[in-house]
DNA sequence: ATGCTGACTATGT
DNA sequence: TACATAGCCAGCA
């Protein structure tokens, strides 16, 4: 693997995540595939964790999955996992006391192109 | 070169 | 729901 087809992959990474529409979220896996990297979730989480400021990306919309219909924040460090929660609660993403984010509620959902059925309409934090 | 770690996941108990 | 385990693969020492 050469380093100048990894960094492509990253940059197939960014922009994917930077797709990610505002009060939703997708999964490191869903993000990997939409790259083009079958199986790379961890590929894409070390793609995040080497990104820098200067990247522009909305990591905060980038989790991990915990079961099949939630996802919960991945990252390791108390302190930036209290960062990104509080952004995605910026974004009117609710997490509940266990950490749980669901995804049938947040989840991306790129197919749709836009016009979100109603049933799956969220409710969007207002400005404070 | 090698081994360990990690912002992962699917599966089984 | 909670763990454990086994694949996974790039980063790093």
């Amino acid at each position: 693997m050469s380093s100048e087809h990894l960094r492509e992959l990253y940059r197939r990474i960014y922009i994917v995540i930077r797709k990610i529409p505002r009060g939703s979220v997708a999964t490191y896996g869903q993000v990997a595939e939409l790259a083009g990297i079958p199986g790379g979730a961890r590929v894409a989480a070390a793609a995040l964790k080497t990104s820098k400021p200067g990247d522009r990306l909305p990591w905060q919309r980038v989790i991990g999955k915990a079961s099949k219909l939630r996802g919960r924040i991945a990252i390791h460090d108390p302190v930036g996992a209290a960062i990104q929660r509080n952004l995605l609660e910026d974004e009117g993403v609710v997490i509940g006391d266990t950490g749980l984010i669901a995804l049938d509620v947040y989840g991306w959902f790129p197919a749709q192109r836009g016009r979100t059925p109603k049933k799956l309409q969220r409710p969007r934090k207002p400005a404070r």
